[in-house]
DNA sequence: AAAACAATATACCAGTCGGTATATTACTTG
DNA sequence: CAAGTAATATACCGACTGGTATATTGTTTT
């Protein structure tokens, strides 16, 4: 593995475990072995380090999970499949995934904030998405589908990061689903 | 206004606006005006100075979250309690709770995260305690109950730190604990 | 072969970090 | 009135911050 994939994975575990504030570039540095204007070569800032984790990582989750969630005439389906795809993706990447989603709560004014937004954006714009369409064909969602939207990524985004790479998650998200849909009182 | 409620005040809000290690403890003390050992004379460490700010605003919210939320027999009435009284909390201290909430997902080994998971913690316990004891009367949750704190929890501070203090909060939290009950098909 | 370039290291920069030693003032307690 | 104490400030500490100027090496392009 050459040394920018190197500090691609180091930073990513250190960012996750301290926090972005909480790492240094020297650490980050140390960590794999090189000095720090290596990685000013690769990434520029500690800033284009952050966003190069994401950017590598995400970038074909983003268009897996996209065409899982496109919405296929069944509701329950599409909401399944786009649910197993994201669980797919957090167990191939379970750090990354932390890291990501540490950030929905945040919505800090630093600038890492800013650019865990810009992706955590993009897969609440695909369920979105989900939701609106299935409104078009069922229309019983009285605008609520923004809603929906934010208390199924909760949800999903709590129990996702709760059992990181238990090897059992998927029957806990049928559980889940059945409970969006139909409530506990079923 | 005295310094140390000053600093309390003008902790918490940078705090939440940049996150307990995007802050400077110089930072805090110019914020307020005054000098560094003013505020460790009352605080004796940054960690100090957060865990009081936890502890001098959520101490009595605890005590009457416990109460609004002792299982009375209707379980629809306890857990609207519990909700309303959440809702109410965050209504009187916005900022607190928001910087709380950031740390929900996270999880991090920093000592910031820990100081908070303390009283998310309690938070935790309260809501869970709910629904073990509305189980204990009527048998009906399959031990479940701890994945329906996560999602409860998940889906009401989602919803509480998306809404801060806007004024119709009430009406949707109905709706909330509606889909939480018998899910969004109805 | 010469020039350009990619990848790396040493050594440094000013600024900030959390924290403290010391001194001063004012108030309280004996 | 004397001693102690609470509250504050100035000035400092070593360590670390993100970032860079400069130099060196090896490879690629002309």
């Amino acid at each position: 593995m050459e040394n920018k994939e190197k500090l691609l994975n180091a930073a990513l575990s250190l960012f996750d475990e301290k926090g972005y504030q909480g790492v240094g570039i020297q650490e980050i540095c140390n960590a794999v072995g090189v000095s720090k204007p290596t990685m000013y070569h690769y990434f520029g800032s500690k800033l284009g380090l952050l966003d190069s984790i994401f950017k590598t990582n995400l970038t074909e989750d983003i268009k897996y999970l996209e065409r899982e969630a496109s919405y296929n005439g069944d509701f329950v389906n599409s909401i399944q499949k786009l649910t197993f795809a994201l669980s797919e993706c957090t167990s191939k990447n379970p750090v990354l995934y932390h890291l990501l989603f540490s950030y929905i709560l945040s919505s800090k004014k630093n600038e890492d904030s800013e650019v865990a937004q810009k992706y955590l954006n993009k897969i609440y714009e695909i369920t979105l998405n989900l939701f609106i369409k299935s409104k078009e064909q069922n229309g019983n969602m009285n605008n609520r589908e923004s809603q929906f939207t934010y208390s199924y990524l909760a949800v999903v985004v709590d129990y996702l990061n709760r059992h990181g790479m238990d090897e059992n998650k998927e029957q806990g998200l049928y559980g889940l689903l059945h409970q969006f849909q139909f409530g506990i009182n079923s």
